[in-house]
DNA sequence: ATAGTATATGATCAGATACTCATATATAAT
DNA sequence: ATTATATATGAGTATCTGATCATATACTAT
């Protein structure tokens, strides 16, 4: 058995080194991690499975979740932050649509998985 | 404006119809959030990004990762519990492997999303 | 049996999160 | 300008989460 410079024990030397060598950056770790993020929360995931079809408002999508306006738009803001949805304006209203085709693609890779599951 | 059967506000109520219509169930919301969770913890991530290469044990995964291989060890039975990785024992030693091609999938598509972002 | 090694698990706790409520902003209509 | 509508935002809060620490378990070797 090895010790790291930190103390920690380890037992395959080569196997950490390898890993080290192609981890990726810390930068990237925190940018992938809040991307699924934004899928990890049945309120949002439900947003974006609505929004697959057709732009909707947030009233429209606090009827559909059964949830306040408030927190839906605290969701769309989030969702909006990480550049996973977009708006237009009309009138007063505001419609939200999925603004990249990855955010399908990663919802129907999960449902695959699931549904590989038995 | 209309109004649906518990008050909320709905703006265009085909929209919110046809939205419920093909909701997912609330089983497989609750499941692919639980899916896409694994995925959202930077420890998480870090470990299942290690493993698409070659299997690890909990004390090189906690080398690694620089956190205790009690944290590791907690995180790997979530990921155990999950289905999305599984171990071989070799006397005291447990050498944890992926379980399934698509967490490289989502891993893989997650990365495409992000470089394609610019 | 005893001691040592590798990992698992339970308790605990600080920080993150997802809602609600109250309030603010933006557009429209009178 | 005033009022109404649609959404956004800040504060507050209960719950969830991800780590550590202490302890338990599983296997090995003597």
């Amino acid at each position: 058995m090895e010790q790291d410079n930190c103390g920690s024990r380890i037992i395959h030397l080569e196997k950490v080194v390898g890993a080290r060598g192609r981890a990726l950056p810390a930068a990237e770790v925190e940018a992938i991690s809040q991307l699924f993020k934004a899928f990890a929360d049945p309120s949002r995931l439900r947003i974006l499975h609505a929004l697959r079809v057709e732009e909707m408002c947030v009233c429209d999508l606090s009827a559909l979740l059964e949830i306040s306006e408030s927190a839906v738009s605290h969701q769309l803001r989030l969702l909006r932050t990480l550049r996973l949805v977009t708006n237009r304006r009309d009138g007063t209203v505001l419609y939200y649509r999925l603004l990249d085709a990855h955010v399908t693609e990663l919802l129907d890779l999960a449902l695959l998985h699931l549904r590989e599951e038995k």
